[in-house]
RNA sequence: GGGGCGUUAGCUCAGUUGGCUAGAGCGUUAGACUGGCAGUCUAAAGGUCAGGGGUUCGACUCCCCUACGCUCCA
């Protein structure tokens, strides 16, 4: 049995420590070739349709499906390599990368799996094959570790791997582990297994001599390490807690590639392979700093040329760093490796953009994505850099005006430094150091407390508590039939209750659905369901692990009655307007500006569509009227869909069908087609496009580096729309009562009204200085003041500018101005400057007494000041008041 | 999804307990100086203070709502 496993493959002979790792990677998927494995692709880092993940994160991601019993095995042997991105909860500290030789962000997983096929005996030997006779690891170096069993769980050791690793390795090297390391769960119900790790100790002689490997397993030694993890899937843990055995077992394995790479590089880091290195020179010549210089400017260039790749893929995959959600994350790890070059590498400038030709030199080949996305990955980061260094600049501006306004105190407050960092995005590892320079520290613990402040208040804004499911008839998925029908009988299969922000709402899922689930931009479908007892709405469908969930705000009374379920066919009809020249949008775009563009991402809805796409400038007014002109000629061309449910992939690129990177595909696909618009599409759409009648693009604007948006309406929307334009204009014509050229007739009246403006401000400026003149004459002189007081008929605004030419006017002035307006009374006092020094008047003062015969008050300031009251007949007494003040 | 901050002249920004009939620099225009240019000087134009509502005698300033932008957290 034993030999026949290690039938010798076919590999190219290459000799040890000489394999680069583009050898290293493709020696893997070759060997699990040769064991009848498919070698599929690496499904795209970044998830959609998953709330519960946002990135990839180990190579069974993309298998979960299948795990959990609601995906058809279609290869029961596969093995890939997997691109993951680990950046927050208990996997990685993104924080940690680059301090360390092995921690990173994004990495690639090697992983072979078995569903339902092989088991322990096959995988143990085949991972020891590969290990040992392919990359001709020293075995001597090797460790496994194995299942010890658990009592708290009943659960027994795992003596079958034991005893299959003795076939291969001494006893005194395989170890029993714990729960926690040998014992893998998906989540708190569902597959798991016991597992079993491979160990290796790259340590030199003398210290292998010096302190046994066994002693160092699991022990965090950057040299006694992890490579390989076996996870031997064979029970099901229920909700309470109990494990039944699957009657299907499954393998599913990963194995670290950059770590091997640097197990069989001989190099004691991650960074030192060949996987970095050639990254990190080209960092060091931009920089000019060489690696090894500092150990500061070692960790930004590990840090950087680790980001570089997160960054890089994750855009390939069409993440665009943002501020929300999987977006915001991309945008911290490129703004992170800004940091340590602003910091570390004196960088003042982007150049991060500038490693990305060395990336695809390494990396292009196995994952093409990162050579056909360059331009916008390029394009993205730049700006990205470009925007986060204005912010950089805006924060030390703030921290230098808060050095400056306080006293030598020596202290930044925790309250500044969180204001720095949560309102003005400066990070606090950046105050630390700018205020080291100065000699200053910064309050920590404040600083932590209003940060835990902070995350208190958005964790219990996101707080929702979720109840298991109940499963009223067993059930491995629920088929869509709403390409065909949009009302049909049903049952439900399984419901639960998750409250959100103290609302409660249920999901039900049925045994087969008309609703289509929120996917591809395409907006949920809405209904109802109705028995012969009762009719509940149907408020949104989503899709959860590929199963349609359809939500509502009221459970049935009798959830296991039989039901029709009905899909609002007029909201459909709508959505499938816009769905389909979105299609045909795409495709018009492609034609006029280039096949540079591809979506980026997209909205569908009853009421209008939303479209991302890649394309480097604004779209010319023409460009815009021939894209409208192409997709309307499209429509009255009454194409009918051409639609193949089920096909392969290759098949659906033999007829062209635009796919994207950044999706993950079936073996099977379905293909969408109108005329020359073939795409890959889920989603509903118009059995011909005359249907849509009207086509119409209403906005057009940049939404990143490189990604613009098209907002256009269709059908019933766009002819509101234009008939409203045209209504416009209309209306237009008859109020100028020139039908012929109604622009004329309104540039006539602008340039009219700008002329009687001027003449209106000459006249009342005439008016104005007549009235200030008269004014002047009545002003009366009591010792050696320029008396005025008097009501006059003006507005609010016409008495302050009356006051102010008059205080211009008329040397040591005591004006007092009454108006009425809208039965309110109205008080002005000016004083000119002189008289308000020496004789200490204050209009401020003196309006607030007068006000009092009007019964209102005011203020203002000591030269001029204002009231305001209800009483206009005391206007009389106030002015008297006014003169009885200085006589 | 929850916070914080911002939006003032074409651009970059001031505007301190509500009251200085909204300011500066750059830019624009005009004039002067200079043989011409560069430049210097003088003057002018340019603002629904993001939009809407409220409080007040009075709101760029205070409160509420909306839009947009930045930012942190989830």
């Amino acid at each position: 049995m034993t030999d026949e496993l290690l039938q010798p493959i076919n590999l190219t002979e290459t000799s040890y420590k000489s394999m680069t790792s583009s050898e290293i990677r493709r020696i893997f998927l070759d060997f699990f070739a040769s064991k009848q494995h498919a070698i599929v692709p690496s499904a795209p880092m970044v998830i959609k349709n998953d709330p519960t993940l946002m990135f990839t994160n180990a190579g069974m991601n993309q298998f979960k499906d299948i795990f959990l019993g609601m995906a058809p095995v279609k290869h029961s042997r596969i093995a890939d390599t997997q691109k993951c991105l680990r950046v927050s909860g208990k996997h990685n500290d993104l924080e940690e990368v680059g301090h360390d030789t092995y921690h990173h962000t994004m990495f690639e997983m090697l992983g072979n799996w078995s569903f339902g096929d092989y088991f322990k005996k096959e995988a143990i030997a085949w991972a020891w094959e590969l290990l040992t006779v392919v990359y001709k690891i020293d075995p001597s170096r090797l460790y496994v570790t194995v299942f010890g069993g658990d009592a708290n769980d009943n659960l027994p050791a795992d003596t079958e791997a034991s005893d299959i690793w003795k076939n291969w390795i001494a006893e005194d090297r395989i170890l029993h582990g714990s729960k926690k390391d040998n014992f893998w769960e998906m989540g708190d119900t569902g597959p798991c297994g016991p597992c079993s790790e491979i160990h290796v100790d790259i340590r030199n002689n003398d210290d292998r001599a010096k302190v046994p490997g066994h002693t160092l397993i699991n022990k965090d030694h950057p040299q006694v390490i992890e490579i390989w993890n076996n996870v031997f899937i064979q029970f099901n843990r229920l909700a309470n807690g109990s494990l039944v055995p699957l009657p299907a077992k499954h393998v599913d394995t990963g194995m670290g590639f950059e770590r091997l790479c640097m197990v069989l590089q001989g190099k004691q880091s991650n960074y030192d392979t060949d996987i970095f290195t050639p990254i990190i020179a080209e960092i060091s010549k931009l920089s000019g700093i060489d690696y090894g210089f500092s150990p500061k400017s070692d960790v930004a260039m590990r840090v950087i040329a680790d980001h570089l790749r997160a960054v890089s893929f994750a855009i390939a995959d069409g993440q665009l760093p943002s501020n929300v959600k999987a977006g915001y994350v991309i945008r911290r790890i490129l703004r992170r490796s800004v940091r340590y070059a602003y910091s570390f590498l004196n960088v003042r400038e982007p150049f991060i953009f500038k490693l990305l030709p060395v990336l695809q030199e390494q990396m292009g080949e196995q994952f093409p994505e990162l050579n056909s996305q360059a331009q916008l990955i390029h394009k993205v980061i730049h700006e990205e850099e470009l925007s986060f260094l204005r912010t950089l600049a805006i924060g030390i501006q703030k921290f230098q005006q808060y050095v400056n306004s306080q006293a030598n105190t020596k202290i930044i407050a925790g309250d500044f430094a969180f204001e720095l960092y949560d309102t003005y995005g400066f990070p606090i590892d950046l105050t630390q150091l700018m205020s080291r320079e100065l000699d200053w520290t910064v309050d920590m613990a404040g600083f932590q407390v209003r940060l835990e402040e902070q995350k208190n208040r958005s964790r219990k804004d996101a707080a929702v508590e979720t109840d298991d499911w109940v499963e009223l008839i067993p059930a491995t998925g629920s088929q869509f039939v709403g390409y065909d029908s949009t009302d049909t009988g049903v049952k439900i299969t399984s419901y639960r209750k998750v409250i959100a922000k103290g609302k409660e709402i249920f999901q039900l899922v049925f045994d087969k659905t008309p609703f289509y689930a929120e996917s591809g931009g395409q907006v949920g479908d809405t209904g109802f369901i109705e028995s012969a007892a009762e009719r509940i709405e149907i408020i949104d469908t989503k899709k959860e692990h590929g199963l349609t969930v359809h939500l509502v705000e009221k459970m049935p009374a009798d959830p296991s009655a039989d039901f029709r379920a009905v899909v609002d066919t007029h909201k459909r009809t709508l959505t499938a307007n816009n769905h389909s020249a979105t299609h045909m949008l795409h495709h018009a775009l492609r034609d006029i500006l280039g096949s540079h563009v591809e979506q980026k991402g997209s909205f569908v809805g009853p009421d209008y569509l939303r479209f991302d796409f890649s394309h480097f400038q604004k779209l010319t007014t023409t460009e815009i009227a021939d894209v409208e002109k192409t997709v309307n000629r499209l429509i009255r061309q009454n194409t009918h869909l051409d639609e193949h449910r089920s096909i392969t992939m290759d098949a659906a690129k033999q007829m062209g069908a635009l796919a994207f990177f950044g999706e993950k595909y079936g073996d099977t696909v379905r293909v969408v087609r109108f005329g020359n618009s073939v795409e890959l599409c889920g989603g509903t759409h118009v059995p011909a496009t005359g249907q849509i009648g009207l086509f119409k693009i209403v906005s057009e604007s940049a939404i990143a580096a490189g990604v613009r948006r098209i907002e256009a309406i269709t059908a019933d929307k766009a002819e509101e729309f234009i008939n409203s334009q045209l209504a416009v204009v209309e209306q237009l014509k008859s109020l100028v009562k020139n039908p012929g050229d109604p622009l004329y007739a309104v540039q006539q009246l602008i340039d009219q009204q700008a002329e009687l403006k001027k003449q209106l401000e000459s006249l009342n400026a005439e008016k104005a200085g007549k009235l200030k003149d008269e004014l002047a004459a009545e002003a009366e002189n009591i010792s050696g003041i320029n008396f005025i007081a008097t009501k006059v008929d003006l507005d609010a605004q016409a008495v302050k500018d009356l006051a102010f030419s008059l205080k211009a006017k008329i040397d040591n002035l005591f004006l007092v101005l009454g108006n009425e307006t809208d039965g309110k009374a109205g008080l002005t006092v000016m004083i000119s400057d002189n008289l308000v020094a020496e004789r200490k008047l204050n209009a401020g003062q003196i309006v607030r007494e007068l006000a009092k015969n009007i019964q209102g008050g005011g203020g203002g300031q000591p030269n001029y000041a204002t009231a305001g009251g209800k009483d206009a007949s005391g206007l009389g007494k106030a002015f008297e008041l006014a003169r009885s003040i200085i006589s």
